[in-house]
RNA sequence: GGGCGCGUAGCUCAGAUGGCAAGAGCGCUUCCCUUACAAGGAAGAGGCCGGGGGUUCGAGUCCCUCCGCGCCCA
C-alpha cells in the first residue's frame, strides 16, 4: 500500500518563512476561539515593545521564549489569547513626533479637525491641540507597528494578529481613565500639595521609580555658622547655592560634640537667618563635621527632616532649575539679590564668591564623588520642589497595603523563582505613595476639572470627574458634566487638569486592555486574570509591581497566575546590548542570515531568567538540527507507510519507551515555563534517534528481514517521528510544520501533544535499555573501523560482544539489528565484566 | 553599603531533592563520499567543577569564608 507522500528530493530551509507565514494567516492557524471558557484559556499579557525605538535582538530572545511557551499551550488543547500591544505613549515618541513633524503638543489650543502636519519641519515647532498630536503620533506609529509586525511574523511569533492595542489608542486612554476614576471614588488616588522630585529639563514630577542614582563629583565645603554665643559652628555641604534655604541645623541626639546647643539659635552665613539647632538620627555623625544644614530642599533626606521635625519652607528653587527672583521671608535680601535667577551651577559660584569675601568659607572645597539622583530619562540632577500632584496609594505610606501587595507578590508564580525577591525588595523599601501626574502635554489626560470661584481660583479639593460612559475625555477641550463649553476658565466656571498621567498608569492596566475591560466583558472574563506576563527583570519595580496594584485594587486579585522573568542578551564582552553602546546587532539581517528556525533555537536555549551571550555558534547549530529533521524526516517517509502495524521488535519497544519518558520530561518542563529544559532534552534523544536508532533500524525498514520485523520499523519511526515533530515545533516552527506538511492534514501547531502514555502502552513490558546495550554494542564497533581506518560500511566477518550476562541477555533480543548495522555476518558473545569488542574485518575486495 | 545571580573542558553552557569513575555542542585531531543528510557521518584528545575551610560513608551539588564578574537597589 503506497500512499502519496509528498516528500522532496532536496528538501530545504530557504523560503519556508513566506511559505508557512502565508498559511498560516490564511488558514487562521493562530486565531483565538472567542467562544471557549476561561479554563480552555491560556492568556498572555504581551509586553507592547516601544514603537518609537527599534527592535533588536533582546527582542527576539525574550519574544520567542513566550512563543514557545504559547505554542506548547495550544497544542495542549488551549485556545492561546496572544495578542500584541505597540506602547506609543510617553516621553519617546512625544519627541519623535516632534521632531518628526516639526509640532509641540499644547492643550490650550482647540482642536483642528482639518489640520494638516507641515511637509518639512520648521524652524519653530508649530504649535497643535492635544488630540492633534495624537492624531500624529498614531499616523506615525502606524508605519513602526508595520516594520514591527513583519519582524514578529518573520520571526513567527504565533500571534492572532487581530488582537492589537496601542497604548495611547482610544481604548487604552479610557481603560486608563476609568481606572484612575475607580481607584479616586474608592479613596485610592489622592492629590496632594507636597515635596516631590523634579525634573528641570523635562519640568515635571518623576516618580520613586524613575529615578537612579548617579556617581557625580561635587565638593564639600566648609561654612562657619554662628552659635548663639559667638562662637562658629562648622557645617559640610556640598550644596551651598542653597544657604538661603536653610530652614535649620541637624545633628543626631547622641552626638555629645552637639547636645548642648540643641534648642538654641544658630545664624546662617551671609544671609543671617536664625534657624534652630534640632536633633535628628538621620543626621550622621561620621559625615563632615557631624552638623548638617537642612533646606527646603537639597534632597529626600531635607524633605523627611522637615516633615517629622516640622520645619517652615523656605524654597528658592524654581521648576526650571534657577533660584527665584525674589529672596524668601526671614533672611538677608542683600546677598539674595546676588544670585537671584541664577541656574543653580551659577548661583554656588557666586555663593562661593560670596563666602570667601565674608570669610565664612573655612578653607577650600574639598572634591569627592558622591551619587546625585537622576530622572532616569534626563541629563540634570533631580530637583525637590513643592507642587500640586495625583498619587495612587501603593503601600508607600501604609503598612497594610504594603503587607497586602508583598503578600500578593507571593502569591504569584514566578519563573524563576528568585525574581520574587527583587519585588519584595522593592515593595518593602518605598518610601512613598505612587505619583502619577506629569506636567507633560502628550499622554492620557487627568479626566478632570476643577471648579473656578468668583476670582477664578480653581478649587482643587472639589474636583469634577469625568462621566464614565463618556470616556476617554480630553479636558482641555471636552467640557465637563454639568458645565458648558463657555464656562471654561471663566470665574465661576471650570477649568481642566492640565496634567497626563505616567506612562506606567497606562502600562499597568495591559491586562484590562488586552482583555477588553468593560469594553466586552464576555471576552473579559474569558480570558482575566491573565495565565502569562513576561517581561524584563528590569521593570519588575515599574511596570510588574503597578499592574499588580492595579489589579488588587479593581479586582482584589493578581492580574496573571505567572511572572516569567527574562535575562539580557549579552555581546561577548558579557555587557548588555544596546543601540546605544553601539554593540547591538540588527535581528532582520540575523534572520535572513541564519534562519528564524535558527535563531529561536539559540533564543530558547537560553535558560528562564539567564543572561545569554550572543552567539553565532549556537545559530549555526540550530540551523544544522533544522537540516537534520528535514533529511530525517526524508528517510522516514521515504519508506513504504506502515499502516495497521505495530511495534513488534524490542529495539522498537524500547525507543518507544524512550519516548515516553522523554515525552514526560518535556511536558514537565514546560508545565514550569522551562522552555530550555525541553528543548535540551528532546534535542539529546532526537540526535541519539538520528545517530542510532535509524542506523540499527535501517535494514530491516528497507525490508532486509521480512514483512512482520520491517512493519515495526516502519511503523516506529513513523510514531518517533510525529513525537518529535510535536515536541520540536514550539522552538521550531517552519521546519516541523514543513515536514509535517508532507504527510500530515492541517497544522502540526494546532495538532494534540503527544501522550506519554499511549506510547508506554505500545512499548509495553520491554527493557528500556535494550536501546542502550545496541546503541553502545554498534559504538564498539564503529570505533574498531575508525581504528582500522576503513569505511563504516566496511564489512565484518565475525564480531564478538564481551559484556555481563546480564546485558547480554538483552543483547540478544536486538542482535540482529546491532549485527546488520555494524555489517557483522556473524554475532558471537562472550561473558565478561564489562563492555568490549572484538572484530575480524573481511578483506575488502578490489573494486 | 545592602540584595540577587553567576564563576564546571580553549569557547557557549547542562548538571531537580548530595552517589559523577564529571556531560553536551562549538572548536581541535584522525578517519570515512555508507542507498536520509559531505553546508554530512564516525571515532578521539581535552576539566585538580574560582581559592580555602567544614558537614557527610560520600560534595560540582549543602554550610562558612575569601577572590572575581554581572545586575538591581541605596
Amino acid at each position: 500500500m503506497t500512499a502519496p507522500r509528498n516528500v522532496p528530493e532536496k528538501p530545504a530551509l530557504e523560503g519556508l518563512e513566506a511559505k508557512w507565514d502565508r498559511v498560516w494567516e490564511a488558514d487562521g492557524t493562530y486565531r483565538f476561539d472567542r467562544t471557549a471558557t476561561r479554563d480552555q484559556v491560556y492568556s498572555i499579557d504581551t509586553p507592547p515593545p516601544t514603537v518609537s525605538g527599534a527592535l533588536h535582538v533582546g527582542h527576539i530572545f525574550s519574544y520567542t521564549h513566550t512563543d514557545t511557551l504559547a505554542r506548547y499551550h495550544r497544542m495542549r488543547g488551549k485556545q492561546v489569547y496572544y495578542p500584541m500591544g505597540w506602547d506609543d505613549n510617553g516621553l519617546p515618541t512625544e519627541r519623535r513626533v516632534q521632531n518628526f513633524f516639526g509640532v509641540r503638543c499644547d492643550p490650550s489650543l482647540p482642536y483642528d479637525p482639518d489640520f494638516a502636519p507641515p511637509e518639512a519641519p520648521g524652524k519653530d515647532e508649530l504649535p497643535i491641540s492635544r488630540r492633534n498630536f495624537v492624531e500624529l503620533c498614531e499616523q506615525l506609529t502606524a508605519t513602526d507597528e508595520q516594520v514591527f509586525e513583519q519582524l514578529w511574523r518573520r520571526l513567527g511569533l504565533s500571534i492572532d494578529w487581530r488582537l492589537t492595542y496601542a497604548t495611547i489608542d482610544e481604548r487604552s486612554r479610557r481603560a486608563s481613565q476609568r481606572a484612575f476614576l475607580r481607584n479616586l471614588a474608592r479613596g485610592e488616588a489622592y492629590q496632594q500639595e507636597a515635596p516631590s522630585l523634579w525634573d528641570v529639563t523635562f519640568r515635571t514630577a518623576v516618580a520613586q521609580a524613575e529615578l537612579e542614582d548617579r556617581e557625580r563629583p561635587g565638593a564639600y565645603h566648609r561654612l562657619a555658622f554662628k552659635r548663639s554665643d559667638g562662637r562658629d559652628l562648622l557645617i559640610d555641604t556640598t550644596r551651598p547655592e542653597l544657604l538661603a534655604a536653610c530652614v535649620a541645623v541637624v545633628a543626631h541626639p547622641d552626638d555629645s560634640r552637639y547636645a548642648p546647643l540643641f534648642g538654641q539659635t544658630i545664624t546662617t552665613p551671609l544671609f543671617k537667618a536664625a534657624v534652630p539647632m534640632v536633633a535628628h538620627t538621620l543626621a550622621d555623625p561620621d559625615k563632615g563635621t557631624g552638623a548638617a544644614m537642612i533646606c527646603t530642599f537639597g534632597d529626600t533626606t531635607d524633605v523627611i527632616w522637615w516633615r517629622e521635625l516640622d520645619l517652615p519652607v523656605r524654597a528658592i528653587v524654581d521648576r526650571g532649575g534657577r533660584l527665584v527672583s525674589d529672596p524668601p521671608p526671614g533672611i538677608d535680601p542683600g546677598p539674595y539679590a546676588e544670585i537671584a535667577g541664577r541656574t543653580v551651577n551659577g548661583a554656588q559660584q557666586r555663593i562661593v564668591e560670596l563666602l570667601k569675601e565674608s570669610g565664612e568659607l573655612i578653607g577650600d572645597p574639598r572634591p569627592i564623588t558622591h551619587p546625585v539622583k537622576f530622572f532616569e530619562k534626563g541629563q540634570r540632577p533631580l530637583e525637590i520642589v513643592t507642587s500640586r500632584q495625583w498619587y495612587i496609594r501603593n503601600g508607600g505610606r501604609d503598612q497594610k497595603l504594603r503587607d497586602a501587595l508583598i503578600g500578593r507578590g507571593r502569591e504569584l508564580n514566578w519563573v524563576p523563582e528568585h525574581m520574587r525577591v527583587r519585588y519584595e525588595n522593592w515593595v518593602g523599601g518605598l518610601n512613598g505613595d505612587w505619583l502619577i501626574s506629569r506636567q507633560r502635554f502628550f499622554g492620557v489626560p487627568f479626566p478632570i476639572w476643577y471648579p473656578l470661584d468668583a476670582d477664578g481660583r480653581p478649587d482643587y479639593r472639589r474636583p469634577i470627574a469625568a462621566d464614565e460612559a463618556r470616556l476617554p475625555v480630553d479636558p482641555s477641550s471636552d467640557a465637563p458634566p454639568g458645565y458648558a463649553e463657555d464656562r471654561r476658565d471663566r470665574p465661576g466656571g471650570f477649568t481642566a487638569d492640565p496634567d497626563v498621567m505616567d506612562t506606567w498608569a497606562t502600562s499597568s492596566l495591559s491586562p484590562h486592555i488586552a482583555c477588553y475591560w468593560e469594553d466586552d466583558p464576555d471576552l473579559f472574563e474569558r480570558t482575566f486574570p491573565m495565565d502569562l506576563r513576561p517581561q524584563a527583570h528590569e521593570i519588575i519595580r515599574t511596570w510588574l509591581f503597578a499592574t499588580v496594584t492595579r489589579a488588587h485594587f479593581e479586582h482584589g486579585a493578581l492580574p496573571w497566575s505567572t511572572a516569567a522573568i527574562s535575562g539580557w542578551v549579552l555581546d561577548p564582552d558579557r555587557k548588555k546590548m544596546s543601540k546605544s553602546k553601539g554593540n547591538a546587532v540588527t535581528p532582520m539581517a540575523t534572520l535572513e542570515a541564519f534562519g528564524a528556525d535558527a535563531l529561536r533555537y539559540w533564543a530558547a536555549s537560553g535558560r528562564p531568567g539567564t543572561d545569554t551571550a550572543f552567539e553565532e555558534g549556537q545559530m549555526k547549530v540550530g540551523r544544522r538540527l533544522a537540516v537534520k529533521i528535514l533529511n530525517a524526516s526524508r528517510f522516514v517517509l521515504g519508506q513504504e507507510p506502515a499502516a495497521d502495524s505495530e511495534a513488534a521488535e524490542t529495539l522498537d519497544r524500547a525507543l518507544l519507551a524512550h519516548l515516553g519518558d522523554l515525552v514526560d520530561d518535556a511536558t514537565a518542563a514546560f508545565d514550569r515555563g522551562d522552555y530550555a529544559r525541553a528543548l535540551e532534552s528532546t534535542e539529546t534523544s532526537f540526535w541519539s534517534f538520528t545517530d542510532d536508532y535509524l542506523e540499527l533500524v535501517k535494514n530491516r525498514a528497507y525490508g532486509g528481514r521480512g514483512g512482520r520485523a520491517g512493519a515495526s520499523a516502519r511503523h516506529t519511526l513513523e510514531t518517533a517521528l510525529d513525537v518529535y515533530l510535536k515536541l520540536f515545533a514550539p522552538f521550531l516552527p517552519y521546519v516541523t510544520e514543513e515536514v509535517w506538511s508532507w504527510w500530515r492534514q492541517g497544522s502540526v501547531h494546532r495538532s494534540a501533544w503527544p501522550e506519554a502514555g499511549e506510547l508506554r502502552a505500545e512499548a509495553g513490558d520491554v527493557n528500556p535499555a535494550a536501546a542502550a546495550v545496541a546503541a553502545d554494542a554498534l559504538r564498539e564497533i564503529r570505533r574498531i573501523k575508525s581504528d582500522a581506518k576503513v569505511r563504516l560500511g566496511a564489512a565484518i566477518a565475525t564480531a564478538t560482544v564481551t559484556d555481563t550476562a546480564e546485558r547480554l541477555a538483552v543483547l540478544a533480543q536486538v542482535a540482529e539489528d546491532v549485527a546488520d548495522a555494524g555489517r557483522c555476518r556473524e554475532l558471537l558473545t562472550a561473558v565478561g565484566t564489562e563492555l568490549s569488542v572484538t572484530a575480524e574485518l573481511e578483506a575488502e575486495t578490489a573494486a
